[in-house]
DNA sequence: CGTTCGGTTGAGCTTTGTCAAACCGCGTGG
DNA sequence: CCACGCGGTTTGACAAAGCTCAACCGAACG
């Protein structure tokens, strides 16, 4: 049972917004079932009916995508807070896999509850409609990282916005931080092989620009690595300013 | 000056739901505005106050971005009917530059606009939400694409995708198109250098897959090319089971 | 008729992938 | 406590995919 007080999807919505205290509710109601997942096991499937939304509460998720040759491509990686299908509301089947890389705690909703909240609070729909072009325009980044980066940067640009990610949801957060993904899960992002990702990482390591232990990543030199990875934090901002008020 | 019977983007969105005639009044009133451009013009460029929306009339737009290298990636390929800059409805400056391929007809409307046809429609909201959510599919799917998939997939998917996106504008569309972009900007869109493209349409060519006259693009095994693509248009569909009624 | 732009082709090179072995940390069970 | 096995990482050797450069071709256009 989800209490106020640890909505964390209050929390990130919050960042966005100032949210009145009805808002607060409407936003809470959805986490009123709560489901711990283990590790490495498959939250909804590709295929499946899209009946429900998730809340991610805790841990890490990935939407990824199965290729007919054995491929594997991630296509966006979740922190808490978020909400998981947001994407796919548009269709009855899921296009691509939820799965867990960390234990994690999950508060599945239905579609139809989405719908209310959109009937009852006008800023809270253009909140989601806000959200979704955020999300997207992580997405387009990802393409770009994709398309026209080498190996390196790469690696170097998608160490920097999980690192701006977490730090938009945790203010004091320094510059390490933990990455539970395996390279092979590191190389199915970023379109390379795992092998690949450890020498990249061997390099950045090597020129003194991170540091590793375990899952724990250090970034020691922001500036050289936003350089080299053509990082440019801007996508990951928003603006709020079209709104609609009052609150409800 | 649009009138109802010429309108693109009424046209596109018939394609999803059944509009009433106020709902069709509605979106007509965003076409008022009408401006040609010529080929190759920059519509908007990144980093420009996201004052206005567009609706492509007629002609083929890019969303591109370029890279500090010097490189280019292509975000996303518009066709008629299509709005361009609601991604970037959350951002107070462009995150990409529009640019046009072809002569193209845009009909500019303001922000503001589109938050009063919120105000006054429910059901257009929806409507709005769900091209956005697939659009979104769209870029997963390019994620992929340029993620995981070889050459001559890529290019295989980039044609099939663009195919199938005509045909659902343009019912009696067979397998031949016009796709009036250079094989440059081809590449540019996924993540491969014009020479590769050329190579690529060579031997789909060779293989009997294809045939090419000028811009004219004919397929000629869409079987043999969605296997080798590992196409799959689902992610082009749409539910609109969810849409809010009655109509206005 | 020359120029320009896009497409094609070949040669050589760079980046990245593949395969295989070794390694490392960790948890398990003897 | 130690041996073992397992999953993930690292390393090296080699292969393949794709890039760059440069030359050339043909069509469109002034």
């Amino acid at each position: 049972m989800s209490s106020r007080s640890d909505s964390c999807i209050v929390c990130h919505f919050s960042h966005y917004a100032t949210l009145s205290d009805s808002e607060v509710d409407l936003l809470c109601s959805l986490e009123r079932n709560e489901k711990t997942v283990s590790p490495q096991s498959m939250i909804r499937a590709s295929g499946e009916k899209t009946a429900n939304f998730y809340t991610l509460k805790s841990g890490w998720v990935v939407a990824e995508q199965h290729l007919e040759n054995g491929q594997r491509q991630v296509i966006d990686v979740f922190v808490p807070g978020q909400v998981l299908g947001l994407r796919e509301i548009a269709y009855h089947t899921g296009l691509c896999n939820f799965t867990s890389l960390t234990e994690a705690v999950i508060c599945p909703f239905p579609k139809r509850s989405i719908v209310e909240l959109f009937e009852k609070s006008a800023r809270l729909t253009d909140l989601f409609f806000l959200i979704l072009a955020r999300e997207q325009a992580t997405l387009v980044e990802r393409i770009v990282n994709l398309g026209r980066r080498s190996a390196i940067e790469k690696v170097a640009h998608f160490l920097l916005e999980m690192h701006e990610r977490l730090s938009i949801a945790n203010d004091e957060l320094g510059n390490t931080y933990r990455l539970p993904m395996t390279q092979r899960c590191i190389g199915d992002t970023l379109g390379l092989s795992s092998v690949h990702v450890s020498r990249s990482f061997a390099r950045l390591t090597m020129d003194g620009l991170l540091q590793r232990a375990g899952n724990e990543i250090t970034l020691l030199d922001l500036e050289r690595l936003r350089d080299i990875a053509g990082f440019d934090a801007t996508y990951l901002g928003i603006d709020q300013s079209w709104l609609r008020g009052p609150k409800v």
